[in-house]
DNA sequence: GTGGTCTAGACCACG
DNA sequence: GTGGTCTAGACCACC
């Protein structure tokens, strides 16, 4: 239960390179257990046809997080989630969200904003019910 | 009374380009008030100088910032801080921030994190020096 | 089906930078249905070889359009032609040229012009060649 | 009667040149009747100084429209409207609208209207009572 | 002195 | 192959 309905959104025209985005949203599922240890990964080709994007962009992104040892492949089968992603997918979480966060900060700093500026503003966001967005 | 001392750190080894990170910084000043309304910036001359870099770097992060508002040219004289970059500061700064604190909150509460949680994770971003990879 | 056969003319003896020369032209096609939406504009070191022009200029060019929205880029792939230059046609136009000639209109009456010169006048110029210097 | 309040609105941001904007709004006034033969202009340094521009630039205009025939200068004394002004200012006034309305029209064309079509707008907005504009 | 444009050619990441 | 960035240095108009 978990490769049979992936889908991503990827847009080619943003600064993130395709590959990336790839990437990061599989990380995403991952952390937030939308795929699970040995789930297997949609093919190369079936990506690559369903997005109509290059097969070497899934290539390079299933390459990245077989680097980090989030998936495995196995030759002639396909891609799997691997157990250290299990392992990773709580602090995965917390290094989503804290980029973010960093995101964030960052530019409230560049803004001219000072820390406790930035935490009231934190503070109050937590709280809000819902504003709404772009 | 301004434009006497400005410093920047530029490094050319970033993922972000030099231009990028002149424009940022610039805006920084902006937010900060180290820059105000029809203080003159560094010549692009001045500036590839002074950093060693190429004028059409700075010409670029110019005019960026003219394409933003934030400055103006003119012609065989200078580049001044325009007055909607002092108009940008204010209730809007931290508008832009709420935004998006608001965005990783959703995002961290949708990866199953506790407010509290979330707290912590924006509390030790807050005191990061600086991690970001590209 | 479009970007087969563009030509331009390029004069580097006007006025008028040759990367807003390219701009203008590109704009024209857009309008006049040249090229539609999602058409593949040459390549930057296509145009700029086959009009004998740097790279750059091309890319001033189209990077000017793109933040007019008017083409969109996909990186490794090419520059193309947006939904919104579509959009930008029909009634848009006209609204465009009408404001503009309220305005000579308007500074032709402040002159003492009547209406029947003014008309003159207009009819004279639609059937010019072309005249403006700078 | 003419010289005592003269007032221009001169713009160095914009992208003609000051001293080209100083140039149009003289003729301006010549073709409007503003100036008549024999007035005196502002002195180089009077309108320097109003308008806190570089003397060079009021000298740059006034020579252009002395090379143009519309002034003449008196050593000692200042800068005159010519006797050919007057007679070149009803030719100058249709000059002037003709090209704000080439302007138009090449724009038009630009955004693929037809002359037809321009006629069309042209004769809507002869007619309008008046729209708003900038 | 100022910014504006353009050329020639480099290196890089992406698809 | 594509576009993105940067350098080095030219020439120009304007103030």
């Amino acid at each position: 239960m978990a490769e049979t309905s992936l889908h991503f959104r990827l847009d080619p025209t943003r600064a993130e390179p395709l590959y990336a985005q790839i990437q990061m949203q599989i990380k995403y599922l991952l952390a937030s257990g939308g795929l699970r240890t040995d789930d297997e990964l949609p093919s190369v080709r079936a990506m690559a046809e369903t997005y109509l994007i290059n097969p070497n962009t899934v290539v390079r992104a299933y390459a990245e997080l077989e680097r980090e040892g989030l998936v495995y492949k196995k030759r002639g089968t396909g891609t799997f989630v691997s157990q250290a992603a299990a392992d990773m997918a709580a602090a995965e979480k917390q290094r989503i969200v804290a980029r973010r966060l960093q995101e964030a900060i960052h530019e409230g700093r560049a803004l001219g904003l000072t820390d406790t500026q930035l935490r009231q503003v934190f503070s109050s966001q937590l709280h809000e019910p819902d504003s709404g967005g772009d």
